[in-house]
This record gives structure tokens, sequence and C-alpha cells, in this order.
DNA sequence: TCAATTATTTAGAACGGTTCTAAGGTGAAA
DNA sequence: TTTCACCTTAGAACCGTTCTAAATAATTGA
């Protein structure tokens, strides 16, 4: 009890942000924002998540990865990105902006969101609105490194 | 080339175009293309282009619809589109062009292809090439009939 | 503090869309 | 026709994800 702050990183994430959003912040889900929200943005999937955490050895298993990941979307600490029907992808960068999709290696890179401006979108039909646009730019061949 | 069904009749649509993409043209490659490409354009998911088919009276297994519907985009006669990770869509309008999708009813629509203009893309990093752009306009609620 | 209560984690089974396998069927060249 | 490469098929396998229900951990209240 006392030593929840010794758990606390450098980042902007602290227990505080878990429990606004209603989750207790269990030593799994501290963990894993650890992880996550270490000031860099990120692409992750379920099982990449779950094999840097072994690599840290960090004790989840892969259920507790999907129920994070999922509970983090939905109180908006994560947002999740469809580019390969394979795989979900989760994103820590929550602002808006577009995404490269490398096809060849399954990696997915941030395109910084003022660069990208799409015009004439047309109105979206009677009874729905609008929740997001996404642009995603899918590049063969490999980077050079 | 891609609304060659609406100008031709679909029997010859069927047989010639399947030959020139070196295509046999078998009795459930030639029934699956009458029913995709009859100039109307459409997203169809595997499930639903077999039930499709049975319903028709056409005999045809679903290993034989997955694999012509993957035969049918390496030739450039579908399109694959990926919006929602649990499966996936083929779309008969191979022109550039982008999309609705309606979460909620797992629906995908055209949008015009010159009605949505992306501009300030960056350039891809060295080594790759652009494969193309993807615009998807995600729409919640349900559409007013 | 320490039950009591409630939320969370977990291993493993189940699930669903898709792909694979290997055996039989079919189209086309000669 | 015969031949053979190509195609179709049923069913099994696959794999990422979700579900289940039992164990564990965080919180509450006295």
């Amino acid at each position: 009890m006392a030593k929840i702050s010794a758990l606390e990183g450098p980042m902007s994430f602290s227990v505080e942000t878990l429990r606004e959003a209603g989750l207790r912040p269990t030593r799994q889900r501290i963990s894993l924002a650890k992880l996550l929200f270490d000031g860099v943005d990120r692409h992750v999937t379920a099982e990449a998540l779950h094999a840097e955490a072994q690599a840290a050895g960090i004790r989840v298993s892969l259920a507790t990865i999907y129920n994070t990941l999922h509970q983090f979307t939905e109180v908006g600490l994560l947002r999740q990105v469809v580019v390969d029907g394979a795989r979900t992808y989760f994103d820590t960068n929550i602002d808006d902006h577009h995404h490269f999709y490398f096809e060849d290696e399954g990696d997915l890179v941030d395109i910084p969101g003022d660069s990208i401006v799409v015009s004439g979108l047309p109105n979206v039909p009677a009874g729905t609105t609008q929740s997001r646009v996404e642009v995603v730019v899918r590049v063969k061949g490999r980077r050079r490194s």
C-alpha cells in the first residue's frame, strides 16, 4: 500500500490516471501502463505487448493484456487502429493523426496530425454521426535504415 | 476497365476476362463473376458471397469462394478493404475511391472518387513506394431509410 | 486492523473467420 | 480421347481473440 509510489515512473502517467478512469491500479495495469506510456508514441499488438512484458519480467497473462488494452481504449487512453485483418493495433497517440502502414513489415507509423488535410468530405447519412476519419497511406517495400 | 460488365454482357465478361487473367473459366469462377460483376458496385465478404451463391443455386464450396476472391484480387478484378478486424471485405469497384463504414451495421459504402481530396501527403520513406491511400469515414448510428 | 465485498486476473477452453491438405474432378492441348 | 496441369472440395488445422469460472487482489467499513 505504501509502496505504490515506488512503482511510478518519471513519465506523465500516474496511478491517479487509472483511478480517475475508474480502473483499480493493479500491479498488472500499472506495469503495462508504464510500458505503454513511456513518453514515446507506440503501436502495439496484444501479442507484442505480452512478449515485451514477459521480457521485462512482468507476470501477466495474455487474457489480461487483451482486457487491459480494451479497457484503456474504452477510457480513451488508447486508440484502436485497423489496417490488417489479421491483428489489431493499439496506438498510444490519441490525438488526431494518420498512419503509414508498411505492408511488408506489418509496421504502423504515425504521420503528424497537421501534415495531411482531407477536404471534400461528404455529409454523413441522416441518423448517423461521423465518429472519425482515418487515412492510411499503404506502403510497399523495405525502408532503408 | 472497372465497368466492363456494365458495357458488355455478363457472359462475355466472365469468360474473356478470366482467360486474359490466366484463370481457367470454370463453372464456379464464371458463376461467381456473374454475381459479382453485374454492373453495380458491391462490397462482399466471403460468407456473404457464399450465402448468395447458395441462394442462387450455385454449388460452390466456401474454400472456392476464398480462393476465387483472392485470385480475382490478385489479377485486379477486386480490391480488398480492411475496416473491421473480424472480416475481410472485397470491393468490385477498383477505381480510386474511399469509403463510409457504418460501424453499427458492419456495412461499407463507396464515396465517389472525386469528392474527397487528400492533400499534404508526406513523401514515403526511402526504399519504399506508396501503394495506395485509403480514407475511411467511420460513422455511428443507424441510417434512416 | 481484518473481515466482507467487489473487482481483477488467470489458465485453458471455446470461438469464428480464414487457410491448408490431399484426394477427386475438370478444362484444354494434341 | 488421352493426358496432365489446373481446379474444387470437405474437413481439419490454424490463429488471434473472447469467454468461463475459479483463484486472487484491492477496497470498504466496522
